[in-house]
RNA sequence: GCGGGAGUCGCCCAGCCUGGUCAAAGGCGUAGGGCUUAGGACCCUAUAUCUCAGGAUUUCGUGGGUUCAAAUCCCACCUCCCGCACCA
């Protein structure tokens, strides 16, 4: 019988909605808040988002049947730049997005035309969006579903950075970023062709005095102006001489160029050729010494200012071009001044001698300065000597420092005394915006930063992690590490959709800043959705009042024109959600967003609402490797539907990765787990209740079992073990049930379809959360009514543990396990088995050395000798190689089984397996089948076996 | 460099926190058998090595250590992956 997945889905999801299933409002019953990051709509989602709400969704599920009032909402992120971009690429008509949109994402033509309007691409993948999660069968509350560019939505966010700003959390400053001179415009890597992020690092540069003018230097390492023996400069280019500020300086034009954007004022005054500096003597900065400027061609116009420092000690570039200059033919007068220079030393490290650079140059065998070996011999250097090396006397106050701490010090110093300034560059050039231009650095002034920095903030949000429950367990380590690093962030865009900020109009709420504490809206949007509430009168005194019971209401019903009851019911609504009890994301969002949420929670709300679980997962693989466009292995998740059914789909990606594993998703998985359902839900429909009576032993074992599961799976999806969890519904407890199958068939049972019924009713009722809509199907074929969503969550009973149906059970197994190893390594047709149990004798002893065991007590001697001691058991001594076999035996199983079997009395094993051994034995081997005690009179017992009998493993005679 | 994670029996992957049920689950693959007109699906058996009595041996990145007992705990090392920002 093949499963018609869309038909059973659409009808059961047509039911929920019937019912409100998902409708969550205040009521006497305990709450679950779950939230997920909400999606930014500018594609289709893929399989890797579902994972993320569909953990979620099983997450709400289980708690929903575990008895909570559970709220799982939804919302829209708008805010951002991405579609900005987008939408500007459909304008020009981009071949590129246009194909992928049309092909990957199969948006039709029409739809495509509307894209020139960002609002059109988000309000599209929006629907999209949402449609897919109803399909997948998220158990969404849509009421109090919103997009962040909803006026409301805006109110709240101005009220949030208020509150903030209120709280002295959001600081003024300077940011740099990158920036397209043509658009006026920050670009992030959306703006860019090819989609590459621009990349820049801050150089230091250096400033040597030329007559009147100022040679700067670009550095990466500013500690070595202690080394500095030569300037290297290209005769080929021409430098411009320039007013920056109130200096002037001399600089390649390029330089001059992305200094206009750093915040500086620049006028051009006038050239020189580079030929016309050399041999020509500049000042080094503090050290008040005069050095020479030499050529070289390695200096590049578009890198730093155009004009190089050379510290031959320290830079194999540097040493190399000495010694390559040394070479060639130039005025005497010149040629004796370089012979006179000599390196200067200035950092220690270990390895190294005096001249790092001349050993590195050696060991990498570099030819000249145009070898590209350098760049290795460079890297090597400079890496030793910026985590190893520390600075030596000759650095006067810095002596003694480690380099990696020294090279910021330095560069304050240097810039305190004027003698340095910054130079920010794209490393990764050239960038090109997508109008064509080429990008460069800005300075923006006046950023707005969240000052994530400010330690008592730091300290709160520490509390609250250690407080919360991260799952899983691991991932809270990178919390801390983050918490640790994290300084100033940039609140506030000048372009992208989103809120504006109230004090200053130029600017956007950022849109990570915007998402941090919207879980609290969901409270509210239900009556912003029903229109009780609007934009308009909103102010600042409402939302105080109801996110954090500040104010007076008949006031706040003045300005806002709502009435109080009304404003109270929606503070009721948000006391009675609030906390949120899980917020569910991917594992990207580690290291911001989820770590903005608990620093934006501490800041405005009382710990009382600080949030109380954080679940991280991993993403997910498409046949091993990663989705993406160029590889086009994205699959859409609405497609996916289509093709497996949702089921399939939720299951498959929980059983193949635990939740910070990447899961891999792939046709086998898919169909393997259809086929899996398939079997239990045929096995459903043929079951019909029945009455449970004359419990016999096997039965009393699955019942048994049948609990352990519960217990198990219960616990397991308490920690989010979820893949565990499935994995035990479906599969481990399988192999249990097919040994129960055999048993019963043995005996010819007909009256176990009661009890297989109530067995797997339990199954599907836990299986309810991971696949809901074949588990509702199952359901009602097994003659339920209501919903298997809203059924009780099987509850674990210890009193139907029968520890001695256990034990007895897995004798009967170990015994034909035994029989069949015989048969098989001996490869004898068997005529006749016969077991033998061993006597009471034996368990008495074996009682007796499991409580030695038990206390630690594991060497055969001295458990030998209190055995003998005994009075009762001092017979042992006639089989001593019984002791040792023993106490192995004990060892060899784990401390609960052992625990369990000092609780339970001895119990008869002789009659225990005349009645369940014989006919299952007689089945499964095909001859008949003798069982003794070896103390019985009547003893068959031709070859002797019967005195290696042991509790709990007989002796075995075949013939 | 800093921080995090991983290395398991042909492949994917569980087990490690809490040592003993571990020659190590499950899936895939492979081989044989059943069922079927055929294919698929399904079911059974086997799948480190040796072994004609239920056993033995060598295995969980490498090398040490702790323990009666180590895939699991401790130490060192090797290799691989991810993050290091103002971007969702």
């Amino acid at each position: 019988m093949e499963i018609n997945w869309t038909e059973i889905e659409n009808k059961w999801r047509s039911k929920w909605i019937e019912n409100k299933d998902f409708e969550a409002n205040p009521n006497e019953k305990p709450k679950k808040f779950i939230t997920v990051a909400y999606p930014y709509p500018n594609s289709p989602q893929h399989i890797g988002h579902g994972r993320t709400y569909t953990l979620a969704d099983v997450h709400a599920r289980f708690y929903r049947m575990q008895g909570y009032n559970v709220l799982f909402p939804m919302a829209f992120h708008y805010t951002g730049t991405p579609i900005l971009g987008m939408a500007k690429r459909v304008e020009a008509n981009d071949k590129e997005l246009i194909d992928n949109l049309k092909n990957l994402y199969g948006v039709p033509e029409e739809s495509i035309k509307e894209f020139v309007e960002p609002i059109k691409i988000a309000d599209y993948f929006h629907e999209e969006i949402k449609t897919g999660m109803i399909e997948m069968g998220y158990s969404i509350d849509w009421r109090r579903e919103f997009t962040t560019i909803d006026p409301v939505y805006s109110k709240f966010i101005e009220w949030q950075i208020n509150t903030l700003r209120e709280k002295n959390l959001i600081i003024q400053g300077s940011h740099p970023v990158g920036w397209c001179p043509k658009d006026q415009n920050p670009v992030s890597q959306h703006d860019t062709l090819g989609d590459v992020e621009p990349d820049f690092t801050e150089y230091v540069i250096i400033k040597f005095k030329f007559e009147d003018y100022i040679i700067p230097t670009a550095t990466l390492r500013p500690e070595t102006v202690f080394g500095v023996v030569n300037l290297w400069v290209n005769p080929e280019i021409i430098y411009k001489k320039i007013t920056v500020d109130d200096e002037k300086w001399i600089v390649s034009l390029e330089c001059a160029y992305k200094l206009e954007f750093l915040d500086k004022k620049i006028t051009y005054d006038g050239e020189i050729k580079g030929s016309e500096l050399i041999g020509k003597s500049v000042t080094v900065p503090h050290r008040e010494e005069s050095i020479i400027m030499l050529p070289a061609n390695f200096v590049e116009s578009g890198t730093g200012t155009g004009v190089v420092m050379s510290v031959p000690a320290h830079a194999p570039f540097d040493y190399q071009a000495l010694e390559d200059i040394k070479k060639t033919h130039l005025e005497p007068e010149l040629f004796t001044k370089i012979n006179q220079i000599v390196p200067i030393s200035i950092i220690e490290t270990e390895g190294y001698g005096e001249n790092p650079a001349k050993e590195a140059v050696k060991k990498f065998g570099v030819v000249d300065q145009n070898d590209p070996k350098l760049e290795e011999a460079t890297k090597e250097v400079y890496g030793k000597e910026f985590y190893g090396g520390k600075l030596k006397s000759n650095t006067e106050k810095f002596s003694g420092i480690k380099v990696a701490y020294a090279k910021d010090t330095i560069k304050d110093w240097l810039i305190e005394n004027k003698h340095a300034d910054i130079l920010l560059e794209l490393t990764n050039t050239p960038v090109k915006c997508r109008c064509g231009a080429e990008c460069v650095v800005k300075v923006l002034n006046n950023q707005w930063f969240l000052n994530y920095g400010d330690k008592d903030w730091k300290k709160l949000a520490t509390k609250c992690f250690d407080k919360m429950n991260i799952l899983p367990q691991e991932i809270k380590s990178e919390f801390n590490y983050v918490i640790g690093w994290l300084r100033e962030r940039a609140c506030a865009r000048q372009h992208g959709l989103g809120t504006k900020l109230p004090w200053d109009k130029d600017w956007i709420v950022e849109s990570l800043s915007d998402s941090v504490i919207y879980m609290a809206y969901y409270t509210i949007s239900k009556f912003v959705n029903d229109k009780t509430i609007t934009a308009k009168n909103l102010s600042k005194e409402f939302f105080d009042y109801v996110f954090l019971d500040k104010g007076n209401v008949k006031k706040i019903s003045e300005i806002t024109k709502i009435s109080e009851d009304t404003i109270n019911e929606i503070k009721k609504e948000f006391q009675y959600f609030y906390p949120v009890d899980s917020r569910h994301s991917g594992r990207d969002l580690v290291p911001n967003h989820l770590t903005f949420f608990v620093l934006n929670h501490v800041a405005i709300f009382p710990e009382s609402n600080w949030p109380k679980e954080i679940v991280v997962n991993g993403s997910v693989l498409m046949n091993g490797s990663k989705m993406s466009k160029s590889m086009g292995n994205i699959i859409p998740l609405r497609k996916a539907i289509q093709d497996y059914g949702a089921d399939p789909i939720r299951l498959a990606i929980i059983i193949s990765a635990e939740l910070l594993q990447d899961a891999d998703f792939n046709m086998e998985s898919v169909s393997g787990i259809q086929n899996k359902i398939e079997s239990l839900y045929q096995e459903c429909s043929r079951l019909k209740e029945d009455k449970i009576e004359n419990l016999e032993a096997e039965d009393r074992w699955i019942l048994s079992k049948t609990q352990n599961m519960i217990l198990q799976v219960t616990t397991a999806i308490e920690k989010m073990r979820l893949r565990e969890a499935l994995h035990d519904i479906l599969f481990a407890f399988e192999s249990d049930l097919n040994w129960y199958m055999k048993r019963t068939k043995a005996k010819n049972r007909e009256n176990i379809s009661g009890i297989l019924h109530q067995i797997n009713s339990m199954r599907v009722a836990m299986l309810s959360p991971f696949a809901p809509h074949i588990a509702e199907e199952m359901w009602e074929k097994l003659g339920h009514s209501g919903f298997a969503s809203r059924s009780r969550w099987p509850e674990f009973s210890q009193e139907d543990i029968d520890a001695a149906a256990i034990q007895s059970e897995e004798l009967l197994k170990s015994t034909i396990d035994d029989v069949s190893n015989i048969l098989k390594v001996t490869k004898i047709t068997p005529q006749k088995i016969t077991i033998y149990t061993a006597d009471s004798f034996k368990s008495k002893i074996y009682h007796s050395i499991l409580e030695k065991v038990m206390v630690g007590q594991t060497n055969m001697g001295s458990v030998m000798k209190e055995l003998i001691a005994n009075p009762d058991t001092s017979d042992v001594k006639r089989i001593p190689d019984f002791v040792q076999k023993t106490i192995k035996d004990i060892l060899s199983e784990p401390t609960e089984i052992r625990q369990k079997k000092l609780e339970s009395k001895e119990f008869d094993e002789k009659s225990f397996l005349v009645d369940e051994l014989t006919e299952l034995g007689e089945k499964d081997f095909g001859v008949d089948i003798q069982i003794f005690s070896e103390s019985d009179s009547n003893l068959y017992d031709p070859k002797g076996k019967a005195r290696h009998a042991r509790p709990f493993k007989p002796a075995i005679l075949i013939e």
